[in-house]
DNA sequence: ACATTAATTGTGT
DNA sequence: ACACAATTAATGT
């Protein structure tokens, strides 16, 4: 773990003593695929860093429904958690380990010292900030000026980008639940992308052409 | 190898 | 949205 922590702020362009009080301060934390690290509400006074693997990030509204905003790939920082630290309320998201991943959760605290002390932890949270950001844009756009057909057509190449894989491990049911539809519709829409060819189903499991 | 069951997917209304 | 059929995977006998 220590060697990760190392290898990802060094990468991220780190002081040595920055990495140090970040390694000092903050806990480690492993999230098996399907494992809620932040769910709504949870008093939660830290930030976490994804040192490795993969984090769906997901809305949540006032009846549980959720909504999949994106991905969050190795070595960013929660831009999600940021946001509601900084205004202290609770977490309108959760955060789910989509794959088996490893994490460094950095109290609140800290934030705004090291932000202030150090330039380059303020240029890495900015940068992460502004690559999720725009990712949730263009959520919001497909969200917004699609239809749902382009919508999953997009959650699936977005997936397949965050994953690096053709092959979506995914039931009709779970991908309902993240774009907040029904099973019935996405199984239709697949059936449909799947004579076009776009995709291969087989159980619990989608390929992408 | 077969029967039973649960989960997932397909389709018509 | 609902109901039901069909398919598949898992498990017990």
């Amino acid at each position: 773990m220590q060697k990760l922590i190392s290898e990802i702020f060094i990468r991220a362009g780190f002081h040595q003593k920055l990495i140090d009080e970040i390694s000092l301060a903050g806990r480690g934390k492993r999230a098996e695929p399907g494992e809620v690290v932040i769910s709504p509400y949870d008093d939660k006074r830290e930030i976490p860093i994804l040192l490795k693997g993969l984090l769906k990030v997901s809305s949540i509204d006032e009846d549980g429904n959720e909504l999949f905003l994106y991905y969050l790939g190795g070595g960013e920082i929660c831009p999600m958690s940021l946001a509601c630290c900084i205004n202290g309320e609770g977490a309108l998201f959760s955060l789910v380990a989509e794959e088996s991943s490893s994490l460094w959760m950095i109290p609140a605290e800290g934030l705004d010292s090291w932000m202030e002390k150090y330039p380059d932890f303020r240029k890495y949270v900015m940068a992460s900030y502004q690559m999720r950001f725009q990712e949730l844009m263009s959520t919001i756009d497909s969200l917004v000026f699609h239809d749902l057909k382009e919508r999953l057509l997009n959650y699936l190449l977005d997936t397949k980008q965050a994953t690096g894989s053709y092959i979506i491990n995914k039931t009709h049911q779970q991908i309902a639940n993240e774009l907040n539809s029904s099973r019935v519709v996405i199984s239709r829409l697949l059936k449909k992308f799947e004579k076009e060819h776009i995709i291969e189903q087989h159980r619990n499991q989608i390929e992408i052409l």
